[in-house]
RNA sequence: GCGGACGUGGCGGAAUGGUAGACGCCGGGGACUUAAAAUCCCCUGAGCUUGGCUCGUGUGGGUUCGAGUCCCACCGUCCGCACCA
């Protein structure tokens, strides 16, 4: 007897519990089966998991439960990137405990995870705010520190003079604190540095390697890193007690073009004539009161400041060059000084033109060869090099190399590589974080923490009633003693950049012994990530730093392994529509003029829950008559209201449906409209699917070929289509295959579609799949079920539908055996009817014919 | 400005240069029911002189026997980066 539905309030607890106590998940690191590790990237514990989070994790349970029924043994774990910001802000303003709040947070996440039936390997978990990681990662960056990749320099921060506090550039709004709104300062301060420069090669190289990534990602990190290739050389002054100036440019090539030298208003130039001159002093504060966002940039005026002084030509001291302060030269970039070529850079046309500079040609445009250029568009094109002396005929290349040359044997220049890339600033001037292992001797200077003292632990008694760092002020946790000379000493309040914490975490999934990070044996069993899945929002940041560590840690002979993830996948965003209402009230204002009243249309987000679509098809808002305006599909994000909360869905539908949901329709990297009709139709065809399985006669008998035909077709397409993370296109082949088998007579072929059918829906609904494989009798669990195999003779058609073609449209279609001979295709086609009306006579003239496909007949 | 992705029914989307619109959602019609829900069946790109024909994958060209797919130019949307010398 069969029950008429599915429970998904009674199964999916049922098999949770099941999966939990058989320990089903759980990789095994001597097996010797063939390995897989398949990791998500973990969550930061807010307190809820949010739709976006189901939608990634689902992804990575079906492939790993995929794998696992295909017999890897497959390492799938979770943990929680449990640092931050967030913990301390609702100290702050909630009065409680970081801690306390981030625990609370991970154990209700956990929940919520749990009910998703995912497939993990709880034993492994690790949250990176506990001793038992952070103190691994303190030992981590005391060997970096030893191998010379750790560093201290002053370095310029933002610095939130309310707060006191640095802010990372992303909180920085328009020059003000996101949270106080105080105007953020400029303050150099003593830094942690990471040596990501020194892998700034391998690091560009290696991407090369990753042929499993996105070629996005790899594009937006190669632009990350920047490398340029040019020459930095100097500029004779014509005062003889100046220093030269130091210029860099990518195009020594038209050299003989410039007409100016600008550089940046933090140039010591620039500051040594604000010293004596107001107006040069005028100039640099207007240089820095200018906006930084994209848009001001991209309308400001190119400004410059005559300095009065001059340089001459490198090749010829004979030419002499002005000197200019321009707002457009960045100190932070090569020298902070440039020539400018106006003929063939866009930047220096615009400047010439305002200043009244020469703008002379120096690659021919074509058969443009004029010195005098004229126009107002610089010609960056291809071409050979003119008006130039000895560089005359050349192409740009050659140009750039002889000019190079030239410089580095008159000894004043040479050829140098620039990078975008910086290296890594990772002090924060906060408590929530992993404390920097190092201590301040006024004897001995900076002192690393012996390794057998870590892990230094955060105190947790902390005091957020007052902003700053709660380390710094803390009464007794800074103070020790020196470890090298015993004298009373100070630890380093300053903590890790979380993006530190998410460096490594795959390392220790893969190995967590106590006493160390991990066991390189380990490592070496587990890595590279066979599949990495996260949000494209960490292309740059996360994965270049994991990238960079696992390099770093390589170079030290901690690990054997060069890259961490083989292959990436990133996937899109939940969205949602919005709603308003909109409403007009009246707004009472009181000024010199005296009080009035004015009527004001006010906008207000509606929350979906609380919309309702009725039979005039309209929206309305639940319980009222108010419409509601259905605004743009976007991204879930509270302050529109375009929420659906994860465990309000799951409750109403099941695990199973919102799982199917998420893999439904839209392919996986691109964005996915959450839909209440959407949601629905999920979990309808968990229902069908249910019955469909209560349909299985084990004592079936009979024959179906072509339902045989259909399933290995299924299980084959389907199969490559989670392989290439198709997530769409397998659950259309099963929608298919589902069809098929509710049309079928009932045969030992249809029990067995059914079987095959149950297998091919277990990873994406697990707790359906378990229950109805109990139902039909399977053995053991459907979790530890083998994957099924196609029958390659059944993949092959015996019919095939040929289209008929009359001048490349089509006329009409035949079904006839497979791999009929050409002549007999070409006979076929001429008889049919629908050609003969067609061709209307026509003589013909041609046929193509492609075997098993179609006939086109040119007439 | 530079770089990248994308543009196909009412909607999400399928489609090794070879039958465009698989599969799902929405919608319409019908069956079952006292009724509803649930379920099942049928239809569902547009137009027309509807046993069939014409048009149709952002626009305009091109290559090809044949183009959603390849090439050129343009339009639009989204994303990333950016006075990077």
């Amino acid at each position: 007897m069969t029950i008429d539905r599915f429970d998904p309030a009674a199964a999916d607890p049922r098999w949770q519990a099941v999966w939990d106590e058989r320990q089903c998940f759980r990789a095994d690191d001597n097996t010797a089966r063939p390995r897989s590790f398949v990791l998500e990237m973990f969550p930061y514990p807010s307190g809820r998991i949010h739709i976006g989070h189901v939608r990634n994790y689902t992804m990575g349970d079906v492939l790993a439960r995929t794998k696992r029924m295909q017999g890897f043994e497959v390492l799938h774990p979770m943990g929680w990137d449990a640092f931050g910001m967030p913990a301390e802000n609702a100290a702050m303003e909630q009065g409680v405990h970081p801690g306390g709040w981030t625990r609370a947070n991970i154990e209700a996440m956990k929940k919520q995870l749990k009910r998703l039936g995912f497939a993990l390997d709880w034993s492994r978990e690790l949250s990176t705010c506990e001793p038992d990681y952070y103190g691994h990662e303190q030992a981590l960056f005391l060997d970096l520190y030893a191998a010379g990749l750790v560093y201290r320099k002053e370095s310029a921060v933002n610095w939130d003079p309310v707060d006191q506090t640095v802010l990372a550039n992303e909180q920085v709004i328009d020059g003000r604190g996101w949270r106080s709104g105080a105007l953020v300062e400029k303050r150099k301060l003593s830094q942690w540095f990471l040596k990501i420069t020194d892998f700034a090669d391998e690091l560009l190289d290696g991407l090369d390697t990753l042929e499993g990534w996105p070629e996005k990602v790899r594009l937006m990190q190669e632009n990350w890193i920047g490398k340029s290739q040019g020459v930095e050389f100097a500029f004779a002054p014509l005062v003889p007690l100046m220093d030269p100036i130091r210029v860099y440019s990518t195009r020594p090539d038209t050299i003989f073009g410039a007409s100016f030298v600008a550089v940046a208003a933090e140039h010591p130039i620039a500051q040594g004539l604000a010293a004596t001159s107001p107006e040069a002093q005028a100039f640099i504060e207007l240089c820095r009161s200018g906006g930084t966002t994209a848009a001001e940039l991209e309308t400001a005026e190119k400004l410059g400041f005559d300095s009065g002084l001059k340089v001459a030509h490198p090749f010829d001291a004979g030419i002499t060059l002005p000197v200019y302060i321009a707002n457009f030269v960045l100190m932070d970039y090569g020298t902070g000084a440039v020539f400018g070529c106006p003929a063939h850079d866009q930047r220096d046309i615009e400047f010439a033109r305002k200043y009244g500079l020469p703008v002379i040609r120096v690659v021919a445009d074509g058969d443009q060869t004029d010195p005098v250029f004229t126009g107002n568009e610089a010609y960056t094109g291809p071409g050979v090099v003119v008006n130039s002396r000895f560089l005359d005929g050349m192409t740009i290349d050659a140009a750039k190399a002889a000019v190079i040359t030239r410089a580095e044997s008159g000894g004043w220049g040479s050829g140098k590589t620039v990078w975008r890339l910086r290296d890594w600033g990772v002090s924060r001037q906060r408590y929530w974080g992993t404390p920097i292992p190092f201590i301040h001797c006024e004897v001995c200077g900076i002192v690393p923490v012996p390794k057998k003292q870590l892990p230094v632990i955060l105190p947790d008694d902390v005091d957020f009633s007052v902003p700053g760092n709660p380390l710094a002020r803390h009464p007794t946790w800074k103070h020790v003693d020196c470890p090298a000379c015993g004298k009373p000493a100070t630890r380093e309040t300053d903590t890790l950049d979380t993006f530190v914490n998410s460096s490594w975490y795959f390392l220790r999934f893969a190995s967590q012994p106590a006493d160390r990070p991990f066991d390189p044996a380990g490592i070496a069993k587990w890595l590279p990530v066979e599949q990495y899945i996260g949000g494209i929002e960490h292309a740059i940041l996360h994965l270049l730093y994991a990238r960079f560590w696992t390099r770093a840690l390589e170079r030290i002979g901690l690990i054997g392994v060069k890259e961490p993830f083989a292959s990436l996948f990133t996937q899109g965003m939940v969205t949602h529509e919005t709603y308003q209402r909109r409403s007009t009230t009246t707004v009472h204002t009181t000024d010199a003029s005296g009080s009035k009243s004015e009527e004001m249309t006010v906008e207000q987000w509606i929350e979906p829950a609380h919309v309702e679509k009725r039979e005039d098809g309209k929206y309305y808002v639940k319980n009222t008559d108010d419409n509601v305006i259905v605004g743009r599909t976007i991204k879930m994000s509270k302050s529109k209201k375009n929420v659906v909360d994860p465990d309000d869905i799951i409750a109403q539908y099941g695990a199973d449906a919102v799982r199917w949901f998420m893999l439904s329709d839209s392919p996986p990297e691109r964005d996915l409209p959450w839909s209440e009709a959407g949601i629905e139709g999920c979990a309808r065809f968990v229902q069908r699917l249910w019955r469909l399985f209560g349909q299985y006669d084990a004592g079936a008998t009979g024959e179906d070929k072509a339902l045989d035909r259909r399933r290995d077709q299924a299980v084959h397409a389907a199969t490559a289509d989670i392989a290439a993370l198709g997530f769409n296109k397998a659950v259309a082949r099963i929608y298919d295959l589902a069809n098929a088998i509710d049309k079928a007579r009932p045969s030992a072929s249809r029990s067995a579609a059914i079987r095959t059918l149950l297998l091919l829906v277990a990873p994406m609904m697990p707790h359906l799949a378990e229950e109805a494989w109990a139902m039909i009798g399977g053995e053991g669990l459907i979790a530890e079920a083998a994957w099924p195999r196609p029958d390659p003779a059944l993949l092959i058609e015996d019919e095939v539908t040929i289209a008929i073609q009359v001048k490349g449209k089509l006329r009409d279609t035949l079904t006839v055996a497979k791999g009929l001979p050409r002549e007999e295709l070409e006979a076929l086609a001429l008889a049919s009817d629908k050609v003969q009306r067609a061709l209307e006579g026509a003589e013909v003239k041609k046929m193509i014919v492609v075997p098993d496909r179609l006939v086109n007949i040119v007439a």
